[in-house]
DNA sequence: TTTATTTAGTTCTATAATAGAACTTACAAG
DNA sequence: CTTGTAAGTTCTATTATAGAACTAAATAAA
């Protein structure tokens, strides 16, 4: 059967998952940020089967993550530049890392890290609070409604139990 | 075919694709950290088959992202609770929220925010640079191999061609 | 004491998605 | 005029998914 679509759910993580909940979009976007853009390089350095790359290039081309760009004609070739929507869509796997480095890897001895462009100084991403600049630790998060949920009271009072636990 | 494993990729990311690289797993741990948390209110809220869902909560079980504890004997009854690992993947779930309200819902429009749990302030989730301060743009950085890269010289450098390209 | 309800699943089937491999097309280089 | 490269398409066997119905074990209600 058909994947489910996450495309009107009330739910920024649910929308969000209809591009980047799976495992190759995330990838192609990852090679297109290392600068490896092209059919035949994503798929040298993916292994991805080439008709699953087509059909998923094809996606993120639709979704607006990516720019399908000719560099010469004659013969006309192309490749994929990630657009400011797939920039942001990269802050995601970025945040993919340090899970990644903290639980399948040794300390320190992760395999890839990131630098600054410019002066090629280590850098090391952390999600914080951008009002108090905190480390966030979800034990001391609590999701709540917001300006934008639209449901009858008592189905949010069953969504939200937490929140109106503590706070009704 | 069977799905594509990462657990021998030399990246931090596609490791933790094998876990986080589909929609159904997030999700489910949205719902726990949501303190929905229990087999039939996973299904309800998620509109999962239960078949997958079992599948699904068998496998976060496995990787010890969730616990599965018994709530009360006679008859028994389970709860699926974050562990550590996945308390910390969920802080990957509050990176998507930040794409998926800029791209998916109106400013100021989004369905659910966050608070501290004890003060119920609001908090507002970015990705910074521990050593700066600065919120990141994937425009302005570089992945390098990191200490834990091995592979020939001649592979590191197709791979990272830009980092080769300024760096050395 | 039968009947219903709650919780936590299992089993079944159709449809869809995936991996893997071979094939195609258009141009260029030797 | 053969070989190579880039960017796909087409084909098939195997898996995964959605959707629905079914099961089991204990309690609660009539």
């Amino acid at each position: 059967m058909e994947r489910k679509k996450f495309s009107t759910s009330p739910c920024s993580i649910a929308r969000s998952l209809d591009v980047l909940g799976d495992w190759w979009n995330p990838l192609i976007l990852r090679e297109c940020l290392y600068g490896n853009a092209r059919f035949d390089e994503l798929q040298y350095w993916l292994d991805i089967s080439r008709n699953i790359l087509t059909r998923r290039l094809a996606g993120l081309v639709e979704e607006g993550l990516l720019a399908k760009v000719a560099y010469q004609d004659k013969p006309v070739r192309y490749e994929y530049q990630l657009t400011d929507k797939g920039h942001d869509a990269c802050l995601v796997l970025i945040a993919l890392m340090p899970f990644g480095e903290r639980w399948y890897f040794e300390r320190g001895r992760h395999p890839i890290e990131l630098r600054d462009r410019e002066t090629g100084e280590l850098v090391n991403p952390v999600l914080v609070d951008a009002n108090t600049g905190k480390p966030l630790d979800t034990r001391d998060l609590m999701p709540c409604p917001g300006p934008g949920f639209k449901a009858p009271d008592n189905v949010v009072k069953r969504r939200f139990k937490e929140f109106f636990d503590r706070h009704n």
